[in-house]
DNA sequence: CTTGAAAAGAACTGCCT
DNA sequence: AGGCAGTTCTTTTCAAG
């Protein structure tokens, strides 16, 4: 848990913003050189604060244009329960991310799918025939603003 | 709508998991030379089937181990309720997501923070405070796994 | 921390199959 | 489409102040 300056926190807003910058223009930006700029980058990712870098894809663009967000609350608890869900529901590729929470629902799952016709085969004959699946509850991804969250 | 081959798909899939990787290794791996991989990942940028790169930030590693996801129902509806509500939300640094969504709920929160003790803060003197809101419903995130999707 | 420089590697270009 | 060869740029490392 280290602890960061202004200056990291501007690093990493930036890199997390767009990471195609190079370490020179960072400093440049910042008021660094550029081995000044590189040399906290680097430690920024022994730290454990950058973990990777990924290329952003548009779903849209590949013709998923629907988004859902799924609470499932599982019928049957117990561990052998929720390995069974999981295992499951990794197995589905229309599944981006799987959330365990604790709360009203068991399961959190951001699905994608091409239109509303193909969300709804997804759910009927894929999520719906899940191991132990419960109560399901839906919402519809309308728009999306991700922020830069809290830093330190 | 660009539709792609395996190869793009291969491509991007290892990219969306670690965009670190020259286009030189990709090509060793997938069997193209470097400028061949190179060509196809421009052209994914040019497509908009890549939007971006970003550093992947570990909040835990800042400190910040408790992530909560909110759903929110406004009281009162309507174009300016919804412009009033959206506008105070992303004003609060613990706010990493501000979904507007369809259904139960009328918009959907990524809030981090330090822990349940500052979650409850967070809560009650900002999340209760946002103009409009109705009923609000909470999970805890436990654990999340995220999976490449479908590429097409 | 800085500047300057050097070596390694990746990105990019043109030409050819 | 893909490959080869070459050029340009960044990244990465070092030395010295």
């Amino acid at each position: 848990m280290i602890d960061l300056d202004d200056t990291d926190r501007a690093l990493l807003r930036a890199l997390a913003e767009d990471a195609t910058v190079s370490a020179g223009a960072l400093g440049r930006r910042f008021g660094l050189s550029q081995p000044a700029a590189w040399r906290r980058i680097r430690r920024l990712e022994e730290a454990g604060v950058i973990v990777g870098r990924r290329v952003v894809v548009d779903r849209e663009a590949l013709g998923f244009g629907v988004t859902v967000f799924l609470g499932v609350k599982l019928a049957t608890k117990g561990r052998v329960s929720l390995e069974d869900f999981e295992r499951a529901v990794t197995a589905i590729p229309e599944v981006q991310v799987v959330q365990h929470v604790l709360g009203l629902f068991d399961y959190r799952l951001r699905v994608v799918a091409r239109d509303i016709a193909d969300f709804e085969r997804v759910l009927r004959r894929r999520i719906m025939t899940l191991p132990g699946v419960g109560q399901v509850e839906a919402n519809v991804l309308l728009t999306e603003e991700k922020r830069p969250g809290p830093l330190g």
